[in-house]
DNA sequence: TAATATACATAAATTTCTTATGCATAAATT
DNA sequence: AATTTATGCATAAGAAATTTATGTATATTA
């Protein structure tokens, strides 16, 4: 997707998200997700995804849990207590964002 | 502003589609337009804008014309007709990037 | 058996921004 | 009168967030 560069910013954003919706998923499952979610629009590269991954579970924002499935690895995320905190924020900082955005870009010849 | 840093890969979006409604617009005047339009929410910095007009007129998308106003200095960008064209695609991405983000972020008890 | 899907990871390079700094004129404030 | 704020341009250093490339390994599908 020609637009799949443009997310820059929000990732984190998007991650807790999830993670606040589905309670815990591991990394392979996010890439799956908004892949699913926006119709194949966003797909998050594993290249940005684990080090996002690993930098908000070094803030404290989320807590990591290993299974094994299958013979194949798994790592769980979760969010901690100060992980929802911050998600809430975040959100609100996002969805501000957007309606910024839209203001914008909105069509020229829009009615108001 | 805590999100401004988040408008990452969508300026110069933002910069067309300014220019595609007001013809021609010089630096400072889109710093305050976008100000403005967003109510403060977004603030484009020198720092971020000159770079970005010297990469669109570099890429042949916009169109540079000196005037003096005032004893100072503005310089007049305009799309060229490739800026038009391009300004089009860039929009559709873009808008196609808000919806993605919306259908993201949408509020988790909401209908639907 | 070869390709695709699943699952993790990291490093180099790139892009895009922030922050800091610089120059200059005009208007407003103290 | 002097200082600050607004107007207007610009660039450079540094930071942050990505892309792209590469690596390892197992399971499934063609």
């Amino acid at each position: 997707m020609a637009n799949s560069k443009l997310y820059k910013g929000s990732l984190s954003t998007i991650i807790l998200k999830l993670l606040d919706e589905e309670g815990k998923m591991y990394g392979y499952e996010i890439t799956q997700k908004v892949k699913a979610i926006t119709k194949g629009d966003l797909k998050i590269t594993e290249g940005a995804l684990y080090p996002a991954l690993h930098k908000l579970e070094a803030e404290g924002l989320l807590d990591v849990e290993v299974a094994k499935v299958d013979n194949r690895l798994r790592k769980y995320y979760k969010l901690t207590e100060q992980g929802e905190k911050e998600t809430v924020n975040r959100l609100a900082e996002l969805e501000e964002f957007i309606r910024s955005m839209q203001q914008l870009v909105k069509p020229k010849w829009s009615i108001q």
